[in-house]
DNA sequence: TTGTATGCGTTATCAT
DNA sequence: ATGATAACGCATACAA
């Protein structure tokens, strides 16, 4: 391996002098610098970060906090999309990406002090159970942090604007001449409490009222689930004429059952899912859906929190809200 | 932030004694060990990654390569699984994961530089390019890798059992009386080339001819390239009785054209896939398919790797082929 | 069994 | 503009 020591003697020049032309200093000359920097690079050197961190406290690398309750975190595109982004964006800004977990080795560290031992600059965290003490301790930590999905009180978050794609697709669906409409919601989460929010208030405002046996509780990403709560609308006498899915991915459970069922999407049912992943454009009908951006949600917390951990004095903490867009498949039908 | 210094001097002891208590080595006294533990946990002490890889030239990191041409890397869910699965079994054993890429910020470091440059003690290599000469410096550099479904000579890899996964779903086709089976294949890689290879010869083993025009290139996770394909077997004179898709989520954009043209499955034409991902089983009818084993794959792969570089000296490289399993669906006919 | 001393590669302070 | 030197926190060879 190539230190700065080892150049140094090439060059005949001090340690300190190859650390400030490798770093770009100010307070060397031009051509010795110039003159160390080619010869670095003939002798193939490339710095040490372990070295660095030490030296400086900053090690040029962010955490990602992705954990997993229902074992779906990164199955589920949406966040699998986010981490690829952010991945993307860190290391376009020069910070590269460790997971952070809870109980690494036999060590029994919390989030907190992972994210210590591994001296990283700031922290991603996402798909998480935001209630966890531990989460909540590494939040109010002194470390950077950016959640997803998720507000914390003067802390930076991305948040998918769950109250508009909500009130868009009912809007939408209304526009079509459903009134009937039924919501097969996922596990109770700030995300849902959003989402259910503004189905109601929505739906309050279009002066339509939900019979509350139209609203089911499923679980995202879980076609099971979702299955189930379809059979229970259809035994009801009084059918709705479009379902809710928590979204896209559980929506085949429900497709599924209704085509058993023998109705046809969208002519005896309509439908609609949420997230935009690539396999609602995949089916056919093309479902009904709203996309959420999940690329920019990425990019903009790695981006967000490298902005942090680099202006650590002028920042402020800032609450993004990211819109989706609404995709109009054909699982609606105009009545 | 405490030290070893800190509790050195808190205990009355030299900081060796403090770091071999918190080690656990042997020469030390049972109870002044203990001591020392006990206060280094009152302390809030935990150890600084950093200054111990400086040290000790070892990072308890592992650097996980997972580039992406094709943008499915991650969203591939054999892949996600993969990565998962790796992830949670590197914790287990006390290691953590950290990306590695190229091109991190404007250094123009390559992936055994960047691999270097954080003190990765090991590699994991999968869904990339492996004739990109910066893969093969990786691979030949003195980093313990493992490769995933590629074989580098005396180097570790998990590969999924292709060949014979290929063969069982040939097998059980021709036993439900399929002799005209048509191949939508993926993009060319040494995996393809297995596929391929076991297709035409368990063919050829079973006595059945394929004809050229029944082998048509698609690409892996692409349902609108495998719906190109499977409407050129639709024109065909003489069509197949069953279609092998490169992978289940391709499959859909085949079963859509299929749909489309009025023919039903597994009536009108057979189709499998292959992957076994949690889709395949969601959809009805269910798909038949082989299941790759990415689960056990991801864990090995860590597995490996880190007896590999706790035990470099008896270790001896293996290529360990992963089996999976038929999954026997509903969408080959009985002939 | 315990402690002393040194160095891992880098950066930063302070002289020169 | 350049260099000497001390630290960052830890682990280890060696001395006691």
């Amino acid at each position: 391996m190539v230190t700065l020591a080892d150049i140094a003697k090439r060059c005949n020049v001090s340690r300190a002098s190859v650390s400030k032309a490798i770093n770009g200093h100010s307070d060397i000359g031009k051509e010795t610098a110039e003159f160390i920097r080619k010869t670095a690079r003939e002798m193939g050197y490339y710095p040490n970060a372990t070295a660095r961190t030490l030296k400086s406290g900053r090690s040029q690398n962010v955490g990602v906090l992705f954990v997993d309750k229902t074992q779906s975190g990164l199955a589920h595109e949406y966040f699998s999309k986010i981490l690829e982004s952010a991945k993307s964006m860190a290391e376009k800004l020069g910070y590269d990406i460790t997971f952070i977990s809870r109980d690494i080795g036999t060590t029994g560290m919390d989030f907190y002090e992972h994210a210590k031992y591994r001296q990283c600059d700031g922290v991603i965290i996402a798909s998480v159970d935001f209630e966890d003490p531990a989460v909540i301790k590494l939040v109010n930590s002194e470390i950077p942090t950016v959640t997803l999905d998720y507000v914390f009180n003067n802390r930076t978050s991305i948040v998918s604007d769950n109250v508009k794609g909500m009130e868009e697709l009912v809007k939408y669906v209304y526009s079509k001449g459903h009134r009937k409409i039924a919501y097969i919601h996922g596990e109770e989460t700030s995300v849902t409490q959003r989402r259910m929010a503004s189905f109601y208030k929505t739906c309050a405002d279009l002066g339509i009222g939900i019979k509350p046996e139209y609203v089911i509780r499923g679980d995202y990403h879980d076609p099971k689930a979702a299955a189930i709560a379809t059979r229970k609308l259809l035994e009801l006498n009084d059918r709705p004429t479009c379902i809710f899915y928590p979204d896209d991915f559980s929506y085949i459970g429900g497709m599924n059952i209704l085509e058993q069922a023998g109705l046809s999407i969208p002519d005896d049912m309509s439908v609609v899912g949420y997230d935009g992943i690539h396999l609602s454009q995949m089916l056919r009908p093309k479902l009904t859906t709203y996309q959420q951006d999940a690329t920019f949600m990425g990019e903009e917390a790695a981006r967000q929190l490298i902005e942090n951990i680099e202006h650590p004095t002028l920042w402020l903490p800032r609450q993004i809200t990211v819109p989706g867009k609404l995709i109009e498949g054909s699982t609606v039908k105009q009545l």
